[in-house]
DNA sequence: CGCCAGGCCTGCACGC
DNA sequence: TGCGTGCAGGCCTGGC
């Protein structure tokens, strides 16, 4: 279930065996995706070369002298860099084959994920033309934070999941950032004040960093792995562990509903 | 068997 | 008008 931090280690995974890389061939078994796999992928990648790999939200974006090729995991995709001629297995929908005797897999059990093709600006594709700031970058910060909240009444937690606001938390995080933010997921998102969107913006960074890094040190696993870079192992504060002690006060964890997806806090911790 | 998890787009209805 | 909002539906499989 890729978050921010899964798709940004596998970008890093990826990105050295892709550069300037020239694709040979592509390979569609089942274009049944979120939306279908163009079907013309392969007339128009065929000897075309990698130019660039780059990360906007949960998309991965890979580049090349005549578009753009758009990647998203959905919920269960991954990706794997695999010698020539590796037989696929169940799940396994789509190769780009390299002319450099290796190629990239995209596995997706629930084929939640997407992979589109997009002729020239991908910044102006319907998919990234009303994103929100990258959490990680400098422009997301508590002024910004602060601003982009007082119009909205809706919960704390809603409205950082909301990609028109800002990218890239995904349920995990934005339970794991509220805890450590002592914030409560109901709160409305206007009545945080200044100081206290300032803490969130760190918890979200802060979150976020160390998924990455800790993605990171399973990096050397990418290849031949089964593309899911030891985030199993990760612990979180709240996430999962309803009715389970709270690590700092030993409050038993609640569990609620907001918008479909479960939410988890310390009543006690966070207010 | 049913329920749930995950991301996120889409459509609808409502009120300001 | 056009937002913000809340809700539901859709796309899937696998694990409990």
């Amino acid at each position: 279930m890729p978050e921010l931090p899964e798709v940004e280690t596998t970008l890093r995974g990826i990105a050295p065996h892709l550069q300037q890389q020239t694709v040979s061939d592509v390979v569609i078994r089942n274009a049944s995706l979120r939306w279908p796999i163009p079907k013309n992928l392969p007339q128009l990648l065929r000897n075309h070369t990698v130019r660039n790999l780059r990360r906007r939200a949960k998309y991965l974006l890979i580049s090349f002298d005549h578009g753009t090729l758009i990647l998203h995991l959905g919920m269960s995709g991954s990706l794997r860099i695999l010698p020539h001629h590796t037989l696929p297995e169940k799940h396994d929908h789509f190769d780009l084959i390299l002319a450099n005797g290796k190629l990239m897999r995209l596995r997706d059990p629930r084929r939640f994920g997407a992979v589109l093709w997009h002729a020239g600006d991908v910044n102006a594709h319907p998919l990234l033309a009303q994103l929100g700031p990258e959490p990680l970058n400098a422009e997301f910060d508590a002024d910004y934070l602060y601003q982009a909240t007082r119009n909205r009444s809706a919960a704390i937690k809603l409205v950082i999941m909301d990609n028109h606001l800002m990218v890239g938390v995904g349920n995990i995080y934005a339970n794991e950032a509220l805890f450590r933010a002592a914030i409560r997921p109901q709160l409305p998102a206007h009545k945080l004040s200044k100081a206290r969107c300032a803490l969130l913006v760190q918890t979200i960074k802060e979150v976020l960093h160390e998924a990455i890094t800790k993605g990171g040190s399973s990096l050397r696993d990418f290849i031949h792995s089964d593309g899911s870079s030891g985030f199993f192992q990760q612990h979180y504060f709240v996430y999962g562990r309803t009715g389970e002690p709270c690590k700092h006060c030993g409050a038993p964890i609640k569990q609620i509903k907001q918008g479909q997806r479960s939410s988890f806090y310390c009543a006690q911790c966070q207010q």
